[in-house]
RNA sequence: GCAGAUGUAGUUCAAUGGUAGAACACGACCUUGCCAAGGUUGAUACGAGGGUUCGAUUCCCUUCAUCUGCUCCA
């Protein structure tokens, strides 16, 4: 197993097209990325293997596409719009930066709570109590400034106040707010879920590390609804279904850790919350957050919206409003993960070695390619590209000497070279070339596509 | 946003106050035909803007981007 670091991945994204520095020829915007063509095959098959192990063959879960822009009621009642963002003020004399209401509470030893507060209110606090800045000792701050981690824009062609409209941060309220219709529609009973990829927009004090954290992100993100007190038992049950998904799908087990929070992390309304973490080049870094929210976000929309969000549970013969387990991931994480666990470089004798990209075959970005042994042999070759071309990603190589072809492919991830040889006219037969073991097997073009789609199951 | 580092072909690296070289990669042609073959040949770079200078990729300033910390959390 070759280590890679970061750059390496990094160039090896760009190199090989999967992701490209975003408005590159304009020297870039900073923190945003552009998918290539193998970059975004791989992140649709990514979003394709979540889909499928999470709606489609969950006997509980169905989908949905919400709206990026949502009614600003939405977020008040979610709590971003307050919650969401930071007061911050930065310490002149030693350069760091700190939350205002963090400072207060810190100093007054948590006796001071200063939720609700305004940025006034919390300046003349700090003030007054002469707190000071506990990395110098310094009293020299900055104004509070509030970075919200929305970002508005304006509904409509005026921009005035009362047509302010925010970029959704997560995709979650979107599942929320349609509770009652997906419930109604589907006829689902408790415990059921839905399930939603999609954009997210934050403005991110800070992001950084490539694709890790950026202002622009797709999140996978499923609300499951159970009855209150059932709750853990679902909790316990999704951690174990996420990780077995990227288990099935090749991520090797030792590189992945489970973090349970602490109760003083948790958020107030969360009974659990988990963290399945990756060790990446940069560390270790969430990827997938797994959390008991409670009744809290149906609650808090059923207060703001005045809608009536409980559920009827026909056996009990009782109302009440679910509880709720919501694992959310980030498409472009699991992207990195998945390059950074596959990614390996083979010796093959003493001065040979070769990059192999260990996909699992449902992720590559390339299902197979098509190798004519030589030129002349092209007619045949594109046949064959045309008809596995029907049924899934197919790449096309005539350039080159036929090893060469090999760890191109073997490079890109692609699990399965196919060549068309001088006998293939007269036998029907080309030779499949399996990437991880560099063995072939000769069979009729007719099963190709059969033998392939087999490969694909996870 | 603050502090530090960095910025030269697609990638990894050179050199230089007088307009840039290599390796690998890429294209074409010839040859070959089942695991990075050979030959011929071709295209491609000083992040951007300004200043100093006869002349700047090199020195100075600004800016943009990336990386590392602070912070955050999908």
């Amino acid at each position: 197993m070759a280590e890679f670091k970061f750059e390496d991945i990094v160039s090896y994204a760009k190199t090989n097209g999967f992701v490209y520095q975003g408005s590159e020829i304009y020297g870039g915007l900073s923190n945003t990325w552009d998918f290539g063509p193998l970059g975004v095959e791989l992140k649709n098959n990514i979003k394709k293997a979540w889909w499928q192990k999470f709606v489609q063959e969950s006997p509980y879960n169905t989908g949905i596409q919400s709206a990026i822009l949502m009614n600003p009621k939405v977020w008040e009642a979610s709590g971003h719009l307050g919650g969401f963002s930071d007061p911050l003020m930065d310490c002149k004399q030693c350069k760091t930066r700190h939350r205002a209401d963090k400072l207060i509470e810190d100093a007054t030893n948590g006796s001071v709570s200063p939720e609700g507060w305004s940025n006034e209110e919390m300046m003349q606090y700090i003030k007054d109590n002469h707190i000071a800045c506990p990395d110098c000792g310094a009293h020299d701050f900055t104004e509070i400034r509030q970075f919200n981690l929305m970002f508005k824009t304006f509904q409509g062609v005026l921009e005035d106040a009362k047509n302010a409209i925010y970029l959704r941060p997560e995709t979650a309220q979107g599942m929320f707010v349609n509770f009652k219709n997906v419930q109604r529609t589907t006829r689902k009973k408790l415990p059921f879920g839905i399930c939603q990829f999609g954009k997210s927009f934050r403005n991110e004090i800070t992001p950084g590390q490539f694709i890790f954290r950026t202002r622009e992100f797709e999140q996978m993100e499923m609300e499951f609804f159970c009855q209150p007190g059932e709750d853990m038992k679902w909790y316990e049950y999704w951690k174990d279904y996420c990780m077995n998904w990227i288990i099935a799908l090749g991520g090797k087990k030792e590189n992945f850790r489970m973090r349970e929070h602490s109760k003083e992390e948790l958020s107030f309304y969360s009974k659990g919350t988990c963290d399945i973490e990756y060790n990446f080049p940069f560390g270790w870094g969430e990827l997938w957050g797994i959390a008991d929210r409670t009744d809290y976000d149906l609650g808090r929309h059923s207060e703001v919206s005045k809608a009536d969000l409980t559920y009827f549970d026909q056996e009990k013969n009782e109302k009440y409003l679910p509880y709720c387990v919501e694992p959310a991931v980030g498409v472009e994480r699991l992207f990195l993960m998945f390059l950074c666990d596959a990614l390996d470089e083979e010796k093959l004798d003493e001065n040979d070695s070769r990059q192999v990209l260990r996909l699992h075959p449902a992720l590559a970005p390339y299902k197979a390619c098509i190798l004519p042994l030589s030129k002349k042999l092209n007619p045949q070759a594109e046949e064959v590209f045309a008809k596995l071309s029907k049924k899934f990603m197919v790449e096309y190589d005539d350039a080159g000497s036929i090893g060469k072809r090999y760890r191109r492919q073997d490079a890109i991830g692609t699990p399965f070279c196919i060549t068309i040889d001088f006998e293939t006219e007269n036998d029907g037969c080309v030779t499949v070339r399996d990437r991880d073991t560099m063995k072939q097997e000769r069979m009729p073009i007719d099963e190709v596509a059969a033998f392939i789609e087999s490969k694909l199951e996870f």
